[in-house]
DNA sequence: ATTCCACAGGAAACAGTGGTCC
DNA sequence: GGACCACTGTTTCCTGTGGAAT
């Protein structure tokens, strides 16, 4: 007896595992996957590979600064780049090591060190070789940072650390007074042997006036520029992956053309591109849709937003949510406003308020996250406030706010 | 011209946590 | 076990702002 599968979770599963899915080959639709994929980079990675060249002949590149905005491939370009050259390298003699580290996600100092250390080897638990221990705190910088030198000294290494998001470190250093870039790009007068390249990677032309006038000179010797790409260009990387990802004919002209065009409006950003044709690609695939058009590629792009959205709510903690939710009870409302409905919301949850200097502060972090908006208004006698309302709709943070325990009562 | 209000936001200090070092 | 380190989240204190009211 033959049934006929009508549910859509079925029809998703049979078609996947027939072979008969929309998507041909996933990870090329993931931008920071498949390096070669990376189109119209050839000048950059030419002028790359001539500052790193160096490393070959055993003797210190130079500290190098790479400028680009977000999707223009920087990353994928260095990996590909020293990769080769690794490659190129013989086995053992004189090994590079590369270390890889966003200095936005490691908020500190601290934790940014450690990245590389454990990269090069360093353990996380006791060893026989004390100085080949990092423990993941404890220790000053300056003992985390000779831990470093050690073991590129020990194993003569070729390191080469790379900094993605440079900019938030430069930030970190000023806040701190803690010159670690300092330290880095001077650390080759200290070793004997191995050493110590740095590749700066930064979407902020401007950060450089952030950083010690020594610094700048030592690490600016050489700069490689990566420029947004064109509508164009967008839409030759789009069409490169295409071809690897589905079938002849699956991806309608029109389709292509809208996420390349919304791609590049926003400053020509390619991993914005791909995100939007996968997104794409698997509503296209959950309607049964046999061909993806203009409408996915809009459906998509809606989703990405409201995901960002969602996921940016649920980071939030308790308090953040309460100032939320505090806004979203007036079209606008004051700063001194929302601190009223705020502390009234902790009573209500028997939570202990905080002062209102912080939830300034809070407000602003939150307006800057796009959930809220906030205007100065000038009321003469009655001072000046913030007027602040909410960007996205109230039923999208109700959805998001309603598992938090401590929130239902007041939902 | 001066005063006034309701904040914005910088700086410094503090409490608490989780770790190492000697 | 006490000194020290890094770090986060917070409080306290303070100065600056700008248009209406006086």
């Amino acid at each position: 007896m033959s049934t006929t599968v009508t549910d859509p979770i079925d029809r998703l599963l049979d078609a996947a595992q027939s072979g008969k899915s929309l998507i041909k080959n996933r990870d090329v639709l993931h931008f920071t996957h498949i390096p070669d994929l990376i189109l119209h980079r050839d000048p950059e990675q030419e002028q790359l590979t001539q500052s790193l060249i160096p490393i070959l002949m055993n003797s210190r590149p130079s500290n190098l600064l790479v400028y680009g905005k977000t999707g223009t491939g920087k990353t994928l370009v260095i990996q590909k780049v020293l990769s080769k050259i690794q490659k190129r390298v013989e086995e053992g003699s004189f090994p590079i090591k590369l270390a890889y580290t966003n200095a936005k996600q490691e908020t500190t100092l601290y934790g940014l060190l450690v990245s590389f250390g454990r990269q090069l080897g360093l353990s996380g638990q006791k060893t026989n070789d004390e100085k080949m221990w990092l423990p993941s705190t404890g220790l000053s910088i300056s003992e985390v940072f000779n831990r470093i030198l050690y073991v590129i000294s020990k194993h003569e290494t070729n390191a080469v650390f790379v900094i993605d998001e440079i900019d938030y470190l430069a930030e970190l250093i000023q806040k701190t007074g803690k010159d670690v870039l300092y330290q880095i790009t001077r650390a080759n007068e200290r070793l004997e042997t191995g050493s110590l390249t740095l590749i700066g990677v930064s979407n902020d032309l401007t950060f450089k006036e952030r950083l010690d006038p020594r610094v700048i000179s030592s690490l600016s010797e050489e700069e490689v520029v990566f420029t947004n790409y064109n509508l164009n260009q967008i839409k030759q990387i789009l069409n490169a992956r295409i071809q690897v990802a589905f079938s002849e004919g699956i991806v309608e002209d029109a389709a292509l053309n809208l996420c390349s065009a919304m791609a590049s409006r926003e400053s020509g950003d390619a991993r914005r591109a791909i995100d939007l044709l996968r997104v794409a690609a698997e509503i296209a695939e959950r309607t049964q849709s046999a061909k993806i058009n203009e409408e996915h590629v809009r459906k998509a792009s809606q989703k990405i937003e409201e995901n960002k959205e969602i996921v940016a709510l649920k980071s939030y903690p308790l308090h953040e949510k309460l100032l939320i939710l505090a806004v979203m009870k007036s079209s606008e409302i004051s700063t001194g406003e929302t601190y009223m409905t705020y502390k009234a919301l902790c009573k209500e949850i028997r939570q202990k308020e905080l002062t209102q200097r912080r939830v300034t502060q809070m407000l602003s972090e939150i307006e800057m996250s796009g959930i809220i908006s906030g205007r100065i208004v000038h009321q003469g006698t009655h001072g000046n406030t913030k007027k602040f309302k909410i960007t996205i709709s109230p039923d999208i943070i109700k959805e998001t706010f309603k598992d938090e325990l401590a929130l239902q009562d007041i939902l």
